[in-house]
DNA sequence: TTTAGCACTCGATAATTTCAAGTGCTAAAA
DNA sequence: TTTTAGCACTTGAAATTATCGAGTGCTAAA
C-alpha cells in the first residue's frame, strides 16, 4: 500500500486530500471546479480534471456517474487516514475537560465506558460505542458472604480484573450465619485463582463434603460464581447517539439502516470483530474492510483500553464512510488516554473528584 | 368517553373494529368495499359507506383525502383499545414459556427487566422498553465492608428494595481490617433506614467523631452511599428491537425517526412520563395522548411491576399508532405477570431454574 | 332503510421535459 | 511537454404533465 502512495505526486496528494475533506464536509461528489477554488495550487480546472482522471484510474476516486464529480473510494479514504494517523495532535485543553467529565462520573469500569461512549458520540456527532470485550480467563481473588434474610444471602466476589461483583442467592432451607462464614472460608481457600473451566465436578463434590450438613449451600453458590464469570466473560456493548447517524443521507435508506441497527443491537458481531482485533492502537475500518456486511457503507474507528497488558475496554465511533477522520481519530485518542490515566493511576480518584481538587496532573 | 360509546350501534362497532384491525394489518386506508367483504354483516358497500361517513363525523375515523378509504382516528383506536382491555385472555401455554425464559435468566431485577424488554420486543415486533423508575426514597438496610488491597475496600449495601449494591472506594492512606470492621458497625448502627436527604452534615460529623483516628474513611464511604442511592433513584431505561420500528412505513421519515431515537436515548422524558403514571394497570397512550411530542405518531403501552406496593420496574412496548393492541396488551400482561410471580413468590428460583425442575405451578 | 348506479375527486405512478453541473477531448498557448 | 481555454456531450435530479383507478357522495329506485 505504501508503495502505491509513493506513486502519487505532491499535487495529486493535495488534490486527493482536498477532495476527501470536501466530500466529508458536504457529502456530495466534488467537481474539478470546486477543487480549483479551494486549493492553494494555481492551476486550472482542466488540469485538475486530468489529475482526477488519473487518480480515478489508480483507484483512489470513483465517479458515481459520467456527469458527476468524484467521490473518494475506500482506497482514497485509506490513503487519507494513513497520512493522517502519524500527525494528529492532542489539544491538551480538551484532554483536561474529558478527564474532568470522566472523573466526575468515576466509578467502576462499566460506568466509565458508558460515559465515554456518550462523550465520544457528542463530541463527534456520530454513534459512540463502548465495549467490554470478551475476556477469556477471569478468576476470583476473594469471596465474601453476607446474609440478607433467613432464606437469602449475597455473595460478593472480587475478580482478577479488580472489579467487585455481587449475586443474591436464595435457598429453600434456612440460612445460618455460621454456615455462611464457613462457606466463605471454603471458597476463599479452594476457588481463588480458578477459571470457570477449572471448577470441575470433583472440586464441587469436595466442597460439599467439607461443608457437611450444609452441603446444600454449595450448589447455588457455585452457580453464582459461574454466572459472574460468564457475565464478565460475555462482553457487553453500549451505544449512544444512534440518532446522529440519521442526519447523514447515507443512512436514509430505512431498510438498510434497520439492518444496521439490528446488527448493532444483537452485539455479537461487533463484539467478535473488536475482540479479534490485534492492533492495540487505533483501528480504522473503512467500509468493506469490516467483515460485517451491513457496515460496508460505514466506517468504524476504535481503540482498546489496556490495563496491565489486558484489554479492559474498547471505545469507538461508528459513522458514515465519509466520517471526519481527523476529528474522530483525535477524539478517540483523547478519550482512551483519559480513561487509561484514570484507571492506571492508582490515585484515589474518589476524593479528588469530590472536591474538584484536580491539579491538572496526569 | 363511555357515554359516547353508548351512541354506537352494534353495526357501527363491528365496522369500526373491522376497520381498525384491517388498518393495523395493512397500514393503509380501508375502503367500504374491503369492509363489506371481510365482515359478517350482510349489507352493501353503500350502506357501509353511509355508516363510515357517520363514524367520521363522530370522530372515530379520518379520511386522509377525499378519494381514499378511512383510517382510525386516535378516538377510534381508543374505543378499540377500551373495548379490548376487558376481554384479553391469557394463553397459559405462553405464560409458562415466558416464565421459563425469565427464570433461566434469573437474577437481580435489572437483568430480569432487560431480558423482559427483549422478550417484549421479539414477541410483538415492536420496540421493547424496560424501565427502572425513579424511586423517591431508597434507604439502606445493611452495610458490609470488605478490604481489597491496602488502599482499597468495597462497600456492600443492601437496599430497602432488596437489591445488593457494591462500591469500590480508594483511600489515600492505608486501610486496616480493624478500621473497616468498625466502619461497617458504625454505618449499620447509624445509617440504616435513612434516605439520602436524611444523611445530614451533623450525622456525618458524628460518624467522624466516633471513628476517631480513622475518620478519614468516613467521607469517601458516605459518598459511596450517596452514589448508590442516586444510582437507584436515577431510574434507567433499556430499549431493545428499535430496528423493528423501521419496518413500518410510519417511521420512514428519517428526520422524525431520528428525533424519536434521540428522545428515547436521552431517557429523561420517558422516565418522567412513566414515573408519573398513576395507573397501576396497563397504560395505553395513543398518539398525542402522550405528552412527549415526538411520540405523537406512536403508541406506548406499559405496565408497572409492583412488589409490596412499590413499583420496582416497568415493562412496555413502543410502536406505531396502528400497533396490534390485542397482541401487545396480552404480551405485556403475560410478561409482567411472570415477573411478578418470580419476584413475589419467594421460591428459591436459583435451584429450580438450574435443573429445569419447573413443574408448571402457578 | 337499503342498494345499485354514476359522476366526481384526487393521490400515486409513470412518462416526459427541462436544466445544469461536470466531464472528456481537442487545439492553442506557455 | 505541460497547461489551459473552449465546447460538445452525458446524465441524474427536479419540474411538469398525463394517466389511472380506488374510493367517495349523492340520487333515485327497490
Amino acid at each position: 500500500m505504501s508503495a502505491k502512495n509513493q506513486e502519487l505526486s505532491e499535487r495529486k496528494k493535495l488534490i486527493l486530500k482536498t477532495l476527501v475533506e470536501a466530500h466529508i464536509e458536504g457529502g456530495e461528489p466534488v467537481g474539478s471546479k470546486y477543487i480549483m477554488q479551494n486549493n492553494l495550487l494555481s492551476c486550472s480546472s482542466a488540469t485538475i480534471r486530468n489529475e482526477m482522471a488519473e487518480l480515478e484510474q489508480m483507484g483512489y476516486l470513483v465517479q458515481p456517474h459520467t456527469s458527476a464529480g468524484r467521490v473518494p473510494s475506500e482506497l482514497g479514504y485509506r490513503f487519507y487516514v494513513d497520512s493522517l494517523v502519524e500527525q494528529y495532535a492532542k489539544t491538551s485543553r480538551e484532554v483536561v475537560q474529558i478527564n474532568q467529565l470522566l472523573k466526575a462520573k468515576m466509578a467502576e469500569i462499566d460506568q466509565i465506558l458508558d460515559t465515554a461512549s456518550r462523550l465520544a458520540s457528542s463530541m463527534t456527532n456520530y454513534t459512540g460505542i463502548a465495549i467490554k470485550p470478551k475476556a477469556s480467563s477471569v478468576t476470583m481473588t476473594k469471596f465474601e458472604v453476607v446474609s440478607i434474610d433467613e432464606h437469602t444471602f449475597a455473595m460478593l466476589m472480587i475478580t482478577s480484573a479488580g472489579t467487585v461483583k455481587t449475586k443474591k442467592v436464595k435457598i429453600l432451607g434456612e440460612v445460618r450465619e455460621e454456615s455462611l462464614r464457613r462457606l466463605a472460608e471454603l471458597f476463599n481457600g479452594c476457588l481463588c485463582g480458578l477459571s470457570a473451566d477449572m471448577i470441575t465436578l470433583p472440586i464441587i463434590m469436595e466442597l460439599e463434603n467439607a461443608m457437611g450438613e450444609d452441603a446444600y449451600l454449595i450448589n447455588p453458590a457455585v452457580k453464582s460464581v459461574y454466572e459472574v464469570m460468564n457475565e464478565i466473560d460475555g462482553g457487553e456493548m453500549r451505544l449512544s447517539g444512534i440518532n446522529h447517524l440519521l442526519k447523514y443521507p447515507e443512512y436514509s435508506d430505512t431498510q438498510e439502516f434497520g439492518q444496521l441497527l439490528g446488527t448493532l443491537e444483537s452485539q455479537d458481531e461487533i463484539l467478535d470483530l473488536v475482540s479479534n482485533s490485534e492492533n492495540d492502537d487505533i483501528n480504522v475500518l473503512i467500509g468493506s474492510e469490516s467483515p460485517v456486511k451491513v457496515m460496508n457503507n460505514s466506517s468504524l474507528v476504535f481503540k482498546p483500553i489496556k490495563k496491565n497488558g489486558r484489554t479492559i475496554g474498547v471505545i469507538g465511533v461508528l459513522g458514515p464512510r465519509r466520517m471526519n477522520y481527523k476529528q474522530v481519530l483525535q477524539t478517540i485518542g483523547e478519550i482512551t488516554e483519559s480513561i487509561s490515566s484514570i484507571i492506571d493511576g492508582e490515585a484515589p480518584i474518589n476524593e479528588l473528584a469530590e472536591k474538584g481538587e484536580y491539579h491538572g496532573g496526569e
